[in-house]
DNA sequence: AGCACGCCGACT
DNA sequence: GTCGGCGTGCTC
C-alpha cells in the first residue's frame, strides 16, 4: 500500500467560480459560477447544482495547484443553485476521497458517491407534529376525555398525538380537538430521534494482566493522539474486544470526538451489540448495507453533525462524513469480506489505515489470525504488535485431530466419517452441542443425468446450478438465476435419472437427521438467516441449549458464542485449498482456526475433527500442532521468494462483454501495448475461470510488479493509450483477492 | 447515475 | 405516416 503523497494543494482563488465534485463517475470536478450575492462557499460545502437539466448535490472541492485541461469561460458556466444546510465535509474526508480514487484508479466522483450514498440525508428531514400544553382558552368545553389528556401530559416534553392519547386512554381525535381549540401547541419535530451518547462511567470487566498491558498501551496512544497502527494479535477467546473497548473509552473522554469500529458485515450480530451495550449503556450507531432508508439518513446526519460518537459498521462506514475521528478499530482484520469486489474496488482494512493517517489518529487491527500483509507490516515496524496468548477465564484451546478420509471413509453417499460420528454421539450423550462446518450452501453443487451425462448449468454463467432441496429449486450462486428442480433430465427427458453429486449443508442435514433421529438440528446459512430477527432467534435457541447440532457454512465462523458447544467437525478441510490462488492456504488456515475457536469457549474443553484427504498438508499440520507461526512464516517466505504481495504488487484487469470476440480483441490490444518495464510482468489475456457471468464473457489479465508500490502509474499510462473496443468493459483491480 | 439525442418495429 | 424501444454520450 502506497501511503506516500497525501499532500493537497492549497485552495486557489478563482473569481466567482467554484469547482464542484459530483457523486458520479465523471473525470473530475465540474466548474460552476456563483450567483450574484452568494458568498464564496468554502471547500467541503454541500451544494445543489444544475446538471444536464436536473439538480444534483455535490461538494465544493479544493483547487489543485494547476487546473488541468482547458477551463470553460465564466459566462459558459451554470450557477450554483444553493448551499445545503449541513455541516461542510471535512478536509480529511476530501483528502481521503482523493487518495482512494488515485489508489484504486477510479474517479473521485465514484468514491464521493460512497460518501453521499444517502440521498435522503441530503434533503429535508421529515417532521412529525408533536404537542405541548398551552393555555386553556376561556370557555373551552372540558369533557372528561379532554381533562384526562391535560392531566396525563407532561408539561415540557412534546409528544405525538398517538402517544398522548394512549397515555390518557382516549382516541387521538381528542388530542387533535384540543389542539384545534388552542389548548395544545403544535411543534414540528424531526422524526429522527437523537442517539444517546455512550456512558463512559460503567465499570468494565477485570482484565487479565495481558489484556491490561495491551489496553494501557492503546490508551496511552489514544491519549497522546497521532497516527499509529497497532496489530492486536490475540487467540480466539482472549478478549480482544475488551481491549479495544478501552481504546474507545479513552478516545471518547475528549468531548466531540468520534470513533469507528469496522467489522465484517456478518459479524454485526445481536450478540456483539449486546456486549457493546453492556459496556457503554447504549447502542452504537450501526452502519451497513441493509439498514433501512430512515436509519441510514439518521445515522449519516448524526455522523456529519458529530452527534454520533461511536459508529460500528461494515466497510462502507469508512466513507461516512466524520467530523472529528479520533480512533479506528478494524476487528477480524484478516476477513476477506473487507475487500470490496464491486464498483470502486478497495480493501477496507488498507483504506482504514489511510483514513487513520489522514485523521492523524491511532488505529487497531484486531484478529486471532492476522493476515500476512499485516504481520509483515508489524515485523517491519510499521505497526506495533500487541499479543494476547491466554484464553480468557478458564477456557482452554480445543484439542484438534485429523481424520484421514482415505482410511476412515464414510459409508457410500455419506459425508461424516466413523470417528466423527462417534465423537458426535459422545458429545450429545454428555448433553453438549456439536457444530458441523461445510462451506457449501444448498443440497448438492452438481446435478447430473445418469443416462446422458448432462450437467445442469446456469443459462447465463459458466457454473453449475446448485440444488436447494428445502426450496425444491436449482440456484446459480453467481447470478441468482433459479428454476424449479426438474423431475426429468432437461436434456434427454429420462425419468429418475438425475443424481445429486457432492455435499452441501442441506445434504448434511439429511444425513445427520437419519443418524441422530432424536437430535434437534439447525442449519445456519445465508439462506436460513435471511433477516436479523430470524437470525437472533436461532442464535438464542442454540445459545440456551434448545438445539443439539448446528450445521453451517462460513456464517457460523463469525461473531457467535455458544457456551455448550464442545465439538466442531470440519466436513471438508481441503475445500478451500482447491482454488489454488495465492492466498488459498492462508485463507483456509484462518477460516479453520476461526471455526475451531467456536468449540469449548466456556469451562468445557472443546474438540475439533478435521476431515481431510491430505492430513500432511501444511495447513492441516499447522492446525494440528497449533503452530500457526511456523505456517505463516513459510507462507511469508514463499511470497517473498516470488515477490508476491505484500513483497510485490499485483493488479488484475477483467474485461467483460456480451461478444466474446470483442472481449478477446480488447485483450489482444492491451497485451500488444504492454510496456517493457524492468521488474514488471504483464500476463494474459486468458479466459477467466468463471468465463461467463450474467451472460457476459470474461477475460483476465494480470500485472505483477516486483516492487511493493507504484503500479498505479504504470497501469494508468498503459491503459490511457489503448483504443477502447465498444461493448467491452474494463475493470481494474489493484491488489486483487479474487482470481475468478 | 440520469437524461438526452438517435435510428428501427407495431399502432392510429 | 407517428410513438417509442433502449444503445451511446455528455454533464461545468
Amino acid at each position: 500500500m502506497d501511503q506516500a503523497a497525501l499532500n493537497f494543494g492549497e485552495p486557489e482563488k478563482g473569481a466567482g467560480r467554484v469547482r464542484v465534485l459530483l457523486p458520479l463517475p465523471l473525470k473530475g470536478p465540474l466548474d460552476y459560477s456563483l450567483p450574484e450575492g452568494m458568498d464564496v462557499p468554502p471547500p467541503g460545502t454541500l451544494v445543489r447544482v444544475p446538471l444536464s437539466g436536473r439538480m444534483a448535490v455535490g461538494v465544493v472541492w479544493p483547487e489543485k495547484e494547476a487546473p488541468r485541461g482547458k477551463t470553460l469561460p465564466l459566462n459558459k458556466l451554470k450557477p450554483v443553485e444553493s448551499c445545503i444546510d449541513l455541516p461542510p465535509v471535512s478536509t480529511d474526508l476530501m483528502k481521503f476521497v482523493d487518495w482512494v480514487a488515485s489508489y484504486s484508479l477510479s474517479s473521485q466522483g465514484a468514491v464521493l458517491r460512497m460518501c453521499l450514498s444517502v440521498p435522503a440525508a441530503l434533503g429535508d428531514v421529515p417532521v412529525k407534529t408533536h404537542y405541548l400544553k398551552d393555555h386553556v382558552p376561556a370557555g373551552l368545553r372540558l369533557t372528561p376525555a379532554r381533562q384526562a389528556v391535560l392531566d396525563s401530559m407532561p408539561s415540557d416534553v412534546p409528544q405525538t398525538a398517538s402517544v398522548i392519547a394512549d397515555r390518557a386512554g382516549v382516541s387521538a381525535g381528542v388530542v387533535q380537538g384540543l389542539a384545534k381549540a388552542g389548548a395544545l401547541k403544535a411543534v414540528e419535530l424531526s422524526v429522527d430521534q437523537p442517539f444517546s451518547p455512550p456512558d463512559l462511567s460503567i465499570d468494565g470487566p477485570n482484565l487479565s494482566s495481558e489484556q491490561a498491558a495491551a489496553a494501557s498501551i492503546i490508551r496511552d496512544q489514544v491519549w497522546q493522539g497521532g497516527f499509529q497502527p497497532y496489530l492486536l494479535d490475540g487467540i480466539t477467546g482472549s478478549g480482544k474486544t475488551e481491549v479495544y473497548f478501552e481504546g474507545l473509552i479513552e478516545a471518547l473522554k475528549e468531548p466531540g470526538t468520534q470513533v469507528l469500529v469496522l467489522v465484517p458485515e456478518i459479524a454485526l450480530t445481536a450478540q456483539w451489540l449486546k456486549r457493546f451495550e453492556a459496556r457503554f449503556g447504549t447502542r452504537p450507531v450501526v452502519w451497513h448495507s441493509d439498514i433501512g432508508l430512515a436509519q441510514r439518513r439518521r445515522a449519516w446526519r448524526a455522523v456529519a453533525s458529530g452527534e454520533a460518537r461511536v459508529v460500528v459498521g461494515a466497510r462502507s462506514a469508512l466513507f461516512l462524513p466524520f467530523k472529528n475521528l479520533a480512533f479506528i478499530t478494524v476487528d477480524e482484520e484478516h476477513d476477506p469480506s473487507f475487500k470490496q469486489e464491486e464498483g470502486v474496488l478497495y480493501h477496507a482494512r488498507d483504506m482504514a489505515i489511510v483514513r487513520a493517517k489522514v485523521a492523524d489518529c491511532p488505529i487497531v487491527l484486531a484478529s486471532a489470525t492476522p493476515s500476512l500483509e499485516t504481520l509483515v507490516n508489524a515485523d517491519d515496524g510499521k505497526y506495533r504488535k500487541l499479543v494476547l496468548r491466554e484464553r480468557f477465564g478458564s477456557a482452554v484451546l480445543p484439542d484438534m485431530q485429523a481424520v484421514d478420509m482415505r482410511t476412515s471413509a464414510p459409508a457410500a453417499g455419506d459425508w461424516i466419517s466413523p470417528p466423527l460420528t462417534k465423537a458426535m454421539k459422545d458429545t450429545l450423550h454428555a448433553g453438549e452441542q456439536v457444530m458441523l462446518f461445510l462451506n457449501r450452501r444448498g443440497y448438492a453443487p452438481l446435478t447430473l443425468c445418469r443416462t446422458c451425462g448432462h450437467r445442469i448449468e446456469c443459462p447465463n454463467c459458466t457454473a453449475w446450478l446448485v440444488e436447494h432441496r428445502f426450496k425444491k429449486e436449482l440456484h446459480c450462486h453467481q447470478c441468482g438465476f433459479m428454476r424449479p428442480a426438474p423431475e426429468t433430465c432437461p436434456e434427454c427427458k429420462s425419468e429418475d435419472a438425475l443424481v445429486a453429486c457432492g455435499p452441501g449443508v442441506e445434504r448434511l442435514f439429511e444425513e445427520v437427521t437419519r443418524e441422530f433421529s432424536d437430535a434437534r438440528i439447525a442449519v445456519m446459512t445465508s439462506d436460513t438467516m435471511t433477516n436479523p430477527r430470524a437470525t437472533a432467534a436461532m442464535v438464542e435457541q442454540i445459545a440456551c441449549g434448545h438445539l443439539d447440532i448446528v450445521i453451517g457454512t462460513q456464517i457460523v465462523t463469525k461473531g457467535y458464542h455458544f457456551p455448550s458447544l464442545t465439538l466442531v467437525g470440519v466436513i471438508d478441510a481441503d475445500l478451500g485449498l482447491r482454488g489454488g490462488d495465492l492466498r488459498a492456504g492462508e485463507r483456509t488456515y484462518q477460516q479453520l482456526v476461526q471455526v475451531a475457536g467456536r468449540a469449548g469457549r466456556a469451562e468445557r474443553p472443546g474438540r475439533v475433527y478435521l476431515q481431510t484427504y491430505e492430513p500432511e498438508h501444511p495447513v492441516v499440520q499447522a492446525l494440528l500442532t497449533g503452530d500457526g507461526e511456523t505456517f505463516m512464516q513459510a507462507e511469508r517466505q514463499s511470497r517473498e521468494r516470488y515477490a508476491m504481495p505484500p513483497f510485490g504488487q499485483l493488479a488484475a484487469l477483467v474485461l467483460s462483454g456480451p461478444v466474446l470476440t470483442d472481449v478477446l480483441e480488447q485483450g489482444r490490444r492491451l497485451a500488444a501495448a504492454a510496456p517493457a518495464i524492468q521488474g514488471v510482468q504483464f500476463m494474459g489475456p486468458a479466459h477467466a475461470p468463471l468465463s461467463r457471468i450474467r451472460g457476459l464473457h470474461r477475460v483476465r489479465m494480470l500485472v505483477h510488479s516486483q516492487k511493493r508500490t507504484g503500479l498505479q502509474r504504470i497501469m494508468q499510462s498503459w491503459l490511457r493509450a489503448i483504443p477502447p473496443v465498444k461493448g467491452v468493459k474494463i475493470k481494474i483491480d489493484i491488489d486483487p483477492y479474487s482470481f475468478l
